[in-house]
DNA sequence: TGCAATCTGGAAAAAATTCTTCAGAAGCTA
DNA sequence: TAGCTTCTGAAGAATTTTTTCCAGATTGCA
């Protein structure tokens, strides 16, 4: 039946409308659907026709009333709306639907949705103007899990500029690396719940010395998130016993690939020079 | 006054939000601005909040009430969507296009996507069982980028079963590491473009043991791959100087979540008795 | 552990929206 | 122009939605 949207259903009825309908159906169309989203009275005042026209045209559409109408038009512009994408049941075609590999990449894409739709494009961009600027140190640090994030936001970063530190797991080391950290450092935190207690003094004492905080934690925010300059919240809930740190990853990603682009005068020479490096160590295959 | 939208609005005020209040301001950023655009009630249970909490959010955000709310909601939905329907590809709403942010993660969903529909189920269950073996040992190892991968495999690993070894980054080292392997033993590799030398002479090793492969690696496939048993295809290319490890990420938290499936009755005991010492160390907060 | 402050939702009151009725207006035909 | 049919909107009834109030629950702090 009512594949039909809304629209089509206005345009193809015309003649079957009377003048009044016809004045009405006009105005729906013209911002199409905004128009329709209010009230009945709102709607019928903006067309120049009483509340009943309105009430009678949706009736002669088909529909058991104006708010059943409403609801329609908010489906259909919810479907325009969101991206395909996400609307994708499936990502592994020759499984079930209920294959972990499916349950699993629909959540993931879920939080990557969720996630970017609660970052603040101004605190991305604060965020690589501090990691770009190259008179402060950058000291780069995680948790029992999230090291392995820190490590990879280091590993590039590193390529990108000098002065970046990764601060390795063993907390006792970490008084060591304070006594380097200098007023407009910048202090880029990774803690994902379980909230680890050394990571939230370590984080207290660079305040103290006046460093910049840059975290990236969970949508409960980890307590560090009081003393932070700049906060991602990702969402990590996967059908799993353990949490995901794609969207954490992700958010890293994209914050290197603006980097590298607001250093990439700088950034290709040192690439360039580490690829001669590599030639010489042979490290790498030829391909 | 109000120029910012009520996404903007309700990013910037998250802290000062109680708990079910960021809950359906959670909701509401979802699938914005559509959800907000029924009745009060509608929106407060999609929630899971009650209609006062709702009520509460918007004059908290200075409107008069929830019917000012929606009409400023619809005006901002009319500015966006003047005229012809535009298909929203947006993720980051109040950022154009063209922000890092966006085009960065369209290109990992298309990765991931391509990634996904490449996936044999029957070699990714093979891999899972193949991993919930106890009989056998199991190696993980990655080269210079991808180490950081290999640690979040191995760390998680750890905790559902015995018998796993981290084969650490320095290869000088790996020959003692090989003493180990016997036959039937899994030895899984993370290689990703640029790759490494030693890391096929490794696998080359390891195969003369008997030893079996799982690689993870990326759509043009590292040499390993000739010897692998399973192999994990991902596609790595972002609009970035670097490749992204993403859909190397989500494969892997895929094996795990489906390994710990598998293993559960053991998994839970090592996990309470880890969570016990965690207990007696205080290493977390508790939150 | 107990106290104070804050948060939350049920329920009812208040306000609004939607729907129905019906009398008059407008159009059409002979 | 008369007579018929169809259309339209004012007004009030019915319903739904929004708001307010309050008591219990929760949280944070000393």
């Amino acid at each position: 039946m009512s594949r039909k949207t809304i629209a089509e259903l206005l345009r193809h009825n015309t003649d079957r409308l009377t003048r009044s309908e016809r004045q009405l159906s006009d105005v729906i169309l013209q911002n199409y659907p905004v128009s329709a989203l209010g009230t009945i009275t709102a709607l019928a005042d903006a067309a120049g026709v009483s509340t009943p026209t309105v009430a009678r045209l949706v009736q002669k559409l088909g529909f058991p009333g104006f708010p059943g109408f409403q609801k329609v038009l908010r489906d259909e512009l919810d479907e325009k709306i969101s991206s395909p994408l996400v609307k994708r049941e499936k990502w592994v075609d020759d499984a079930p639907d209920e294959h972990i590999l499916n349950r699993f990449t629909k959540s993931v894409i879920d939080n990557i949705s969720q996630s970017l739709a609660r970052v603040d494009p101004a605190d991305f961009d604060r965020a690589c103007a501090l990691l770009s600027d190259r008179r402060c140190k950058v000291f780069v640090v995680g948790g029992r899990i999230t090291r392995t994030l820190a490590d990879y936001f280091f590993l590039h970063l590193q390529v990108m500029r000098d002065k970046v530190v990764h601060i390795t797991s063993n907390s006792n080391a970490w008084p060591h690396y304070l006594l380097d950290v200098d007023a407009g450092d910048v202090l880029v935190i990774f803690d994902i719940r379980r909230y680890e207690n050394s990571t939230l003094r370590l984080a207290e004492m660079a305040t103290e010395r006046k460093a910049k905080i840059i975290l990236f934690t969970d949508q409960w925010t980890s307590p560090v998130g009081q003393l932070a300059d700049i906060v991602f919240k990702t969402h990590i809930v996967v059908p799993s016993a353990w949490d995901s740190n794609i969207t954490g990853m992700l958010l890293a990603e994209s914050v290197i690939a603006e980097v590298q682009e607001r250093t990439w005068d700088s950034t290709r020479e040192r690439m360039e020079a580490l690829e001669v490096m590599f030639d010489r160590t042979r490290f790498f295959r030829k391909f």
